[in-house]
DNA sequence: GCCGTTTTCGGCCCGACTGTTTTCAGTCG
């Protein structure tokens, strides 16, 4: 059984979980959460080095044991550490963990006084009032439990950005009438345009006493307040979306930006490079002792560190230290820089607007150019328009990918086109071996584009399809075709680290709309994101 | 368990809130 960077995740993240409980050395634990948070990041199996004999400790996180342990999984699945960790505590401890306010120390406590191995078990003995009596345990506690645990049918939903969105500019919106208020800004995952957002990160800068903390926990959506001091608060919307609102003062901004914003991964770099100057950072700002020296713009707080401030949506650890230290930052694509579009739809089709209207909002937009892709199965439906009609309409077609990979309309109208966008609108579950042949076939096809929306995927509906998206990358290098950026909110494919992919390995990506209607240029900024 | 412009040993990001305490541990982000 072929052994994916995913499977090596889930043991070591086991096996970090269950050395937590077992109140295990802490920097062991963080050991073994470095080097799954490297193979998740990882671009390629790392199965295929072990295959080749290449080193693994070349990798970040990993030196001589985990590399050995690696290999191991890689061999049989599982490791020996794991197995043995199981038979001292259970691994069903671990899905305990995935309780708010259950962390590794009440959970090894749970197991030990009361043998609570399952949410069953923690369910039943929250029910029977023995929770309440454990030391570090209480009435709230006990109660929390419960309501958490009949809550939790299996949604632990994240918010796709675009819906994100519409309740983070209402709140920003409130929270700026509040007295003394003097900026308020998303940050975290919201700010990073992250495709889903697990919470809303904001930030506000006041003047000390003002009641912007009050005045959230009066928003009219709040469903339930979870924290509620003097420079934090967390709220449940009646939505479900948790919101975490932090306040500093106003001469703090920048480095509470930049702490707030995250990623995890990035901040934990980024401390750690303060201090090795000798500096200490926190959201207050960052410092020499007792002396602030940065802190008012995110721009001071990354100059410390002798670094120009890196893009939000950049910071993921994943080589912007590297390019930010080298002055090879890249210049983002913003949405001033698009100046056309190459994938939206009609109503002659299943779009709602007419081909003018979507050239006039289009050009109103300041578009250079749009290209009309209509689908390509309901084309042979449109033999009967008149030949005049057909032909203003033939500038560009999303044309299905079928399952062999040929295309749906024959070489001599394809020919005439002067766009081919190519897509897969079924057989999503094809084995990765026949789908990613599939595609490729298509992308050999000397008419062939842009491959759209290439994983498949509907966020939180539809995973994406198996395919073997490194070999598409290069094929696209190949065939000297082009890559989507779907900007619709539930696609957004070609994903992040693709995209990453795609630009090392030169290729460009076309970031479009697949509007079915005019309102539907509005997607882009996601897109660009 | 990893790692090195201070290091092959001795460090490893940092602070707020909650609940249970009676000065703080645990959890979270």
């Amino acid at each position: 059984m072929p052994v994916h960077n995913a499977d090596i995740v889930a043991v070591f993240d086991e096996v970090a979980d269950l050395l937590e409980i077992e109140g295990e050395n802490r920097f062991c634990i963080r050991a073994y959460r470095n080097a799954a948070r490297t193979l998740r990041d990882l671009q390629h199996e790392v199965a295929t080095m072990v295959e080749k004999g290449e080193p693994l400790t070349d990798l970040p996180g990993i030196g001589e044991d985990l590399a050995r342990k690696i290999k191991e999984i890689v061999e049989t699945g599982t490791t020996v550490i794991l197995e043995e960790d199981r038979k001292r505590v259970p691994g069903t401890l671990t899905e305990l963990l995935k309780i708010t306010g259950l962390g590794p120390k009440r959970v090894q406590t749970l197991y030990r006084d009361l043998g609570v191995r399952t949410l069953d078990d923690l369910r039943k003995a929250a029910e029977q009032g023995r929770i309440k009596a454990l030391p570090g345990f209480g009435d709230k506690t006990e109660q929390h439990l419960l309501d958490t645990l009949r809550a939790r049918t299996g949604k632990e939903r994240r918010f796709m950005l675009a819906i994100a969105a519409q309740y983070a500019e209402a709140l920003i919106a409130y929270l700026k009438e509040a007295p003394g208020v003097k900026k308020v800004v998303a940050a975290g995952s919201y700010r990073q345009a992250k495709e889903t957002i697990g919470d809303l990160d904001i930030l506000v800068t006041a003047r000390t006493g003002s009641p912007v903390i009050d005045r959230l926990v009066a928003y009219r959506e709040v469903g339930e307040v979870l924290a509620y001091g003097t420079t934090k608060a967390t709220v449940r919307l009646i939505c479900n979306l948790q919101v975490d609102l932090r306040v500093v003062e106003d001469d703090s901004y920048g480095a509470a930006l930049q702490y707030l914003t995250g990623s995890k991964a990035h901040s934990i770099v980024f401390r750690q490079l303060a201090q090795q100057r000798g500096l200490k950072i926190n959201e207050y700002g960052v410092f020499r002792g007792e002396k602030r020296v940065a802190g008012e713009t995110e721009e001071s707080v990354y100059a410390v560190v002798g670094l120009p401030s890196v893009p939000p949506e950049l910071r993921e650890n994943r080589g912007e230290f590297e390019a930010a230290k080298a002055g090879r930052l890249p210049i983002l694509v913003e949405l001033k820089d698009l100046k056309g579009d190459l994938h939206v739809h009609t109503k002659v089709m299943d779009g709602r607007n007419s081909l003018k209207d979507m050239a006039l909002a289009a050009r109103k937009r300041g578009f250079e150019y749009l290209a009309i892709t209509d689908h390509s199965k309901h084309l042979t439906i449109a033999k009967g328009l008149d030949s005049e009609r057909l032909l203003i309409h033939m500038e560009g077609i999303e044309v299905d990918i079928l399952e062999d990979g040929s295309l749906d309309l024959p070489d001599h109208v394809l020919g005439r086109l002067e766009l081919v966008v190519g897509a897969v609108h079924s057989h999503f579950g094809l084995s990765q071996q026949k789908q990613t042949e599939r595609i490729l076939r298509a992308m050999d096809h000397p008419y062939f584009s842009i491959l759209a929306h290439p994983s498949g995927r509907l966020i939180d509906e539809r995973d994406p399809y198996d395919v073997d998206m490194p070999r598409i990358v290069r094929k696209a290098r190949e065939r000297g075709c082009y890559l989507e950026v779907n900007a619709h909110p539930e696609r957004l494919d070609l994903a992040d680290t693709y995209c990453q992919m795609a630009k090392e390995e030169g290729i460009m990506v076309s970031i479009n709309t697949d509007a079915h209607s005019i309102l539907d240029f509005e997607n882009l900024r996601y897109g660009v994101g």
